[in-house]
DNA sequence: GTTCTTACA
DNA sequence: TGTAAGTA
């Protein structure tokens, strides 16, 4: 399982703030009728109106009856028709545009806010017995996958070495159902071990794409931040999170519907060719 | 002639 | 999402 291109980066090129002097072409800047808007980015009049109405697309400036849209809406059209194209729907695209619009209005809130560095999950990690833990998952599993679970960092053995700490309760349970309709729970760990290098990407890229952003405030050449503003931009990224989560949801769901697709496609071309076959 | 709104398919 | 009618 690969999940494509991290959506954040992509995203990255049509958000005008965070493009600056980058290699992508800008889009030109001048102001469209709606009918020009529209050709330049190879929709029609009326999807731009159906976007509006959905809060996809912010309204135009008004002179007189007419629209007058800006290079903002260049971009953010191109952004939509890409993610559409990808196989996106307009609603996961409205969430994505929230969480993102969200994310970059708490820059805002920089320099105001102080901030204490915060946790990396908002998960309280859960104590229970290693017996408790065989429980969950109905004694189907083995200590072999036990040290695989430990080596992912799922679980870990507290020092009594008969208690665990589970880091992600709502994770276990959500594994403990899977197993229980009978998927082996070395696959899962498998799966999971593949996701993992895959989101640990997507962050990376929104952890890059933040401190791109908050260090050109300190002016390009100069290397690191004022040590007393660190907290802050952990800060930031800390806030920021739900725009990676959405990220990642919008692009697990996409992958999880392609392999759906492609699986269901594969068994039905194997039943087809068992019925041809027996003729 | 263009833009907008509304409504319908 | 396209099309049509009625406006400004």
């Amino acid at each position: 399982m690969t999940l494509p291109d991290p959506t954040l980066s992509f995203i990255a090129q049509y958000v005008p703030h965070l493009n600056k002097g980058d290699a992508h072409a800008p889009p030109p800047d001048r102001e469209y009728t709606i009918d020009e808007l529209a050709r330049a980015t190879e929709t029609t009049t009326r999807n731009i109106r159906a976007y509006q109405e959905r809060g996809l697309l912010p309204p135009p400036k008004l002179r007189g009856r007419k629209g007058i849209y800006s290079n903002a809406h260049y971009s953010r059209l191109r952004l939509i028709g890409d993610l559409l194209e990808r196989g996106y729907t307009l609603s996961t695209i409205g969430d994505l545009l929230a969480a993102l619009e969200q994310g970059l209005d708490l820059r805002n809130f920089m320099g105001i806010e102080s901030a204490l560095t915060s946790p990396w999950t908002d998960e309280e990690p859960v104590l229970m017995g290693i017996d408790e833990l065989l429980a969950m998952f109905d004694n189907k599993v083995n200590l072999g996958s036990i040290d695989k679970a430990l080596k992912l960092d799922l679980v870990r053995l507290e020092p009594d070495g008969k208690t665990v700490q589970v880091r992600s309760m709502r994770t276990m349970k959500a594994g403990a159902e899977l197993v229980s309709t009978g998927i082996p729970f070395e696959d899962l760990l498998e799966i999971i071990q593949m996701l993992r290098g895959n989101v640990e990407r997507v962050a990376n890229e929104l952890v890059k794409l933040v401190a791109e952003n908050v260090l050109q405030k300190y002016d390009d050449d100069d290397a690191l931040p004022p040590k007393e503003d660190l907290p802050q931009i952990a800060d930031l990224i800390w806030r920021l999170r739900p725009l990676a989560e959405m990220a990642v949801h919008a692009e697990l769901a996409r992958a999880m519907e392609k392999a759906t697709n492609h699986f269901l496609g594969d068994r039905l071309e194997k039943i087809i060719q068992g019925l041809e076959t027996k003729k």
